[in-house]
DNA sequence: CTTGAAGCTCTAGTGACTAGAGCAATTACA
DNA sequence: TGTAATTGCTCTAGTCACTAGAGCTTCAAG
């Protein structure tokens, strides 16, 4: 039996954030000691470190909260979780693209400012003139 | 003189956004109509687009905020809006190169699967066991 | 048996908006 | 000039995924 402080310590979730995660139903409410203290299961340690780990990679709750449900029931195909995951992939990769994006037009940005005052500061007039972008973006 | 439709037409910030800049003090409450409807003149729509292209760069409503006082002195140096835009910079490309190693990961997990059901779905078995991740994260 | 860490519940705050209710003003057209 | 559609107004509350703090209780070590 984990205290929610050694599931957070073995998973790397903070505490108010595992208690965040059973109200909004992600983790079942666990058992309690005597005196009303989490008392969690390896299994339920487990769940946490699947939600971690699904978190890290971007998931949403909500995806999250679909793939502990086909988790559930393993004798479905599993096309959905498939597609689950391409979304975020797909999702990510377009995230680096618009970053890649950014990365160019700050990198000419940052690094061309030759001004001495904030008069004639590259950075300021290419965010005020959006003339001076070289890409179109948002 | 230009209603808050036209600002959000030419700017491409949405209505609500734009009375919400107003509140958090990113641009400052315009003059009214008798109708008490805002009235915007080109200056406060260069401020919007401003705004507008250095949230589409991803600064921080703070640090635009800042952009905006560094611009009103024009005579001052200009190094801290050029750090402003380096430390943009710098956070960006760790999103870039932490979106990367998202994206290797979720490729392996979201094309390798071969199983039919649930129960063998590498989606799955991959969110519950770190162990089978190539490289670490989070 | 005491002390200090860890736990509990509850409310409220974060950032950057977004949505909706319930009105008032403006504009286009007949 | 009338009227209907559109746009505008304020205000409150909701979003996402937490995070912080108050004020209290329980637990584990010495």
């Amino acid at each position: 039996m984990f205290s929610i402080g050694d599931l957070s310590r073995r998973t790397g979730v903070k505490v108010p954030t595992i208690r965040y995660y059973e109200q909004m139903g992600l983790v079942a409410a666990p058992e309690r000691s005597e005196g009303n203290q989490r008392r969690y299961s390896r299994q339920e340690l487990e769940r946490l470190a699947f939600i971690r780990h699904a978190r890290d990679l971007g998931f949403a709750v909500e995806d999250i909260r679909s793939l502990i449900e086909l988790s559930a029931h393993p004798e479905q195909p599993c096309g959905h979780a498939d597609r689950i995951a391409e979304e975020q992939l797909i999702s990510v990769r377009e995230k680096i693209a618009q970053l890649k994006r950014l990365e160019a037009e700050l990198e000419r940005i940052a690094t061309c400012c030759n001004g001495k005052t904030v008069g004639d500061c590259y950075v300021i007039r290419a965010l005020s003139d959006h003339a001076l972008c070289a890409d179109e973006h948002g």
